[in-house]
DNA sequence: TTGCCTACCTACTTATGGTAAGTTATAAGC
DNA sequence: GCTTATAACTTACCATAAGTAGGTAGGCAA
């Protein structure tokens, strides 16, 4: 019964499959939601998820802009200064990603427990 | 480089937070779409996910009944069966990952582009 | 007996994430 | 004019998670 179903079922949704996969990696949701409340600085994104690490967020700011979701401006200045900012693309996750947070406090308690 | 900042924005929303980091691990978004359609039982869900290993599959099926999104049913007998199936808390997840199914659609080329 | 089935488990390799320190260019402070 | 600071990274290294391959139990069919 098995080895029957998998090729049908290849293009099952790619779209969806790549979209979870996309905004599902470590910290991207979080980056997602800071800039929904406008463009932000590479620190001023830092500094408001705890946690996440320089590297990390260069990494994750990289990707988000190769799919579109983020794009990023320099003003080139004493120090450099890059702000970061969502597309259409990415201002148009406000609503799938209100979703999970309504999910998340419908559902998960108030005082997180440890994954 | 330290980070001064940290502590005062702990509380920004852990429960968006967990949330995202729990459906959005690799593969948990696939298994959970999979459910939808009802009771599967292990091979099932390995077949309907093309690229997952049944190592992982074991470990996000745990991860998830842990969490209480998806509940597991054994029938002793012959070879034992186990179906996995999902919790009010795991269906209340349709609106959600459908918006992020309908953003997808909206947003991703036909033709997923390797991730 | 040999092999096959389901639903895993164990060991090992590779990829991703986390931590810390370095870089570049300018400007402020002493 | 020399140290120190800042922004936005980059590089190097180690830890954790994911991917791969093979094994397990117990019944059943050939």
């Amino acid at each position: 019964m098995e080895s029957k179903h998998q090729d049908e079922i290849v293009q099952l949704c790619p779209r969806y499959h790549r979209a979870i996969e996309l905004i599902g990696r470590r910290w991207t949701g979080a980056v997602i939601r800071v800039l929904f409340a406008g463009p932000r600085r590479f620190n001023e994104i830092l500094a408001r998820i705890p946690g996440i690490s320089d590297r990390l967020l260069t990494e994750r700011l990289r990707e988000l802009e190769q799919a579109e979701i983020v794009s990023r401006a320099v003003e080139t200045g004493s120090p450099v200064r890059v702000t970061y900012g969502l597309t259409a693309m990415g201002r148009d996750l406000e609503g799938p990603l209100g979703e999970i947070g309504r999910w998340a406090e419908r559902w998960l308690p108030a005082e997180a427990t440890a994954l």
